[in-house]
DNA sequence: CACTAGACTGACGTGTCAGTCAGATAGGGG
DNA sequence: CCCCTATCTGACTGACACGTCAGTCTAGTG
């Protein structure tokens, strides 16, 4: 077996042991036992259980970032909306098609310790910055609504990932196309269809 | 000191250490040295470390459970819409006023292990079904948009969950009322108004 | 076949804590 | 003042799992 082959038969069982139990509670005598070699076999190709794990993580990092694609105004034949439309697919396709290593990012990563908790933060950083960039300019062209856009941004955030969640853990059985419909519908008018009593429009400002 | 306060102080500071540190990392050491009590004596008050963890939790759900009110549709003088806001205020009040608490809710308990786990579904089930059956009489009211209730559930949890996550961290500064505002807009109307394309209605049905 | 380099093995050493327990301390009743 | 009980103490222990390393195996070369 070549080593890149083995390498990489690690990082696939140390997904699914990550996946299954968590970080701490995933040990590396079932990473190896998985794998079919010996533990020391193991440091040969990683310095510790971290590298593994922050290997999954950073390559997962990668995979999302090159499935969101930015939206241009003027594209012909593609309106906003389609563009819009297919970021979202992209994005839940992507963590839908791994989904141990979405479950990983949603679970297992959260709350590790401070220093991977800052890695993760300058990941989701990036991110939430050209959404809000994002948000600021469709609010400019009018196809966002008024309101703080970073707080949007947490709230589109939040929406995605406990969707992504529950589809993930098998506790909700969503096809990949509901989920995009839901998550547009949901951003598109929300789900709240009473407003009686007159004009509410404060939406928080930082 | 009586036993009572004893006890709760020890759960103040494990409630601190929990929250700063996750539940691996938090060590007894540090909780009891915080209470300015011996390790030994602990474990006069909780069975084991696991214990005082799950108290903490249960009595965090008991208060987010208290929470929450049953919206009534006839109620003369409060409208739905002021139902609906006012319940959102109690439930982001009630978790924005212990923040170590809600951190630990959104971090140090999420992906325990496969036990803790269930715990915590059953809560969150709980809470799920009461929205998701509100929901579905909204929808027969025509006050809340059709679709998949369940989605929309996960949906509102979902952006809930990570609004008040990114405030307890500090990294986002919202005032209570800003986030309140924040998510029954976002409820309402969503974020995008965009709908060039002709009409798709469709919303993920299971 | 003899030799070697590199890959692999798995039993073991070591640090870390959760939980224990034998003894100290406090307090109140006689 | 002394004893008895309830409470507290903190050094200790045992389990556990990460990472190591001395030794084995294998495949390629002369």
């Amino acid at each position: 077996m070549r080593k890149a082959e083995r390498r990489q038969k690690i990082l696939d069982h140390a997904r699914d042991v990550f996946a299954r139990r968590g970080y701490q509670d995933a040990k590396i005598e079932e990473i190896v036992a998985g794998a079919g070699i010996a533990q020391g076999t193991f440091y040969l190709y990683f310095e510790d259980k971290r590298a593994v794990f922050e290997e999954i993580v950073d390559r997962a990092f990668a995979q999302i970032g090159a499935a969101i694609v930015r939206v241009v105004p003027g594209e012909p034949g593609r309106t906003i909306d389609d563009q819009v439309r297919d970021n979202i697919r992209r994005i839940v396709g992507t963590l839908l098609a791994d989904r141990a290593t979405t479950q990983i990012l949603l679970t297992a990563a959260v709350g590790m310790d401070p220093a991977f908790d800052r890695k993760l933060r300058s990941f989701y950083e990036v991110v939430e910055n050209l959404l809000v960039e994002s948000l600021r300019e469709g609010q400019q062209l009018g196809v966002v609504a008024p309101g703080d856009a970073r707080m949007f941004t947490h709230l589109i955030f939040g929406a995605m990932k406990e969707i992504l969640y529950q589809v993930v853990r098998q506790d909700a059985a969503f096809t990949l196309e509901q989920v995009v419909d839901g998550i547009y519908e949901f951003l598109g008018h929300g789900c709240l269809r009473v407003r009686a009593a007159s004009g509410r429009q404060r939406v928080g400002r930082s």
